[in-house]
DNA sequence: CTACTATAGTTGGTGTCGCCACCTAATTGC
DNA sequence: GCAATTAGGTGGCGACACCAACTATAGTAG
């Protein structure tokens, strides 16, 4: 179930006698974290790549950031972004490009071959999501979508970082 | 951002001037579930443990399924289950009891020391999640829990669990 | 009762991912 | 200039995940 129970008990208040219940607010988000993380992990699997390289794939399809960057964005540790972008270099997926300004600095930038593994990619994605979302009434499609939106915007700035403006080398 | 891009672009059909954003269903799901684990992940490092670990117990807290049970749940490979019992087994948090009616099978059950990290780092999760859903009103809370639980309930009843009422040792 | 088949779990090998501690090269700040 | 900082990479480690193969039970056919 969960790094949380998973059983009914003691988190709701109400318990509805049958239908629609609820796991309470921990629960389900974990829950859901879990089964999105799943349904991510699968797609990229079909796609001989991780979930973690995919993401990376996604942030690079229209930024270059610096390792560093990545780092902060990704919440790993720079020597983790260093592998995880060795591996990318090795399979053609991303490059590094030496920095103008400084020549310590990396920018990461996406390959062609990149590019389309992530768009076929996310083409699957996208049907995995909607199979997951598919007993939801569109009403409460539209609310999960804010909701998770608003939740993902709040986090990023908190580490400091405009998911909807994003442009770490850019600027 | 995810394993989708997390710009704004091309996927929402309609962008808000400025406020409220929408990332649109795949992103916003994919951002919330990273999230979340991060949350989960912190949280459980904090408690010198995994989120796998963590997660394990959760289920074992109520329940004392087999290994077979556990991969299915977990969706993983009943040797990455063996391992993940392994450490857990040699940190003291679950043990293994043989099954009375099947010489093969196995039951894991958890043992006090195993509750109180959960029940510790429970404690925690609820206070990271909480954090992350601040933002929200008490109605985009409640909505978000629903919908969450929805998600969560189907996608465990797709890989035939009901996740309500589990107790696939019991049966 | 004896084979054949299927199932439960483990083992061994491999690869990814994440961390930390440490290192070099470049850049900044006095 | 020269110390302190910063960018990135190395090496070593452990946790997790997979697969293929194996042992031992269990079930089933004859």
């Amino acid at each position: 179930m969960a790094p949380t129970s998973g059983h009914p008990a003691e988190a709701p208040a109400s318990a509805p006698p049958s239908g629609e219940a609820d796991l309470g607010l921990v629960d389900a988000l974990a829950q859901l974290s879990f089964a999105v993380q799943g349904a991510l992990t699968r797609v990229a699997a079909a796609h001989d790549a991780s979930i973690i390289q995919t993401r990376l794939l996604g942030i690079l399809r229209d930024r270059h950031p610096t390792i560093t960057e990545l780092a902060a964005f990704l919440q790993l540790d720079k020597s983790s972004v260093t592998g995880l972008v060795d591996r990318a270099e090795e399979r053609g997926l991303v490059r590094r490009v030496a920095s103008a300004h400084d020549r310590r600095s990396v920018q990461v930038t996406i390959t062609p071959a990149g590019q389309e593994l992530f768009d076929r990619a996310r083409t699957d994605f996208e049907a995995a999501l909607a199979a997951l979302v598919a007993d939801l009434t569109p009403a409460q499609r539209r609310q999960l979508s804010a909701a998770a939106s608003l939740v993902a915007v709040a986090d990023a700035r908190l580490r400091g970082i405009d998911i909807l403006n994003w442009s770490p080398a850019a600027g």
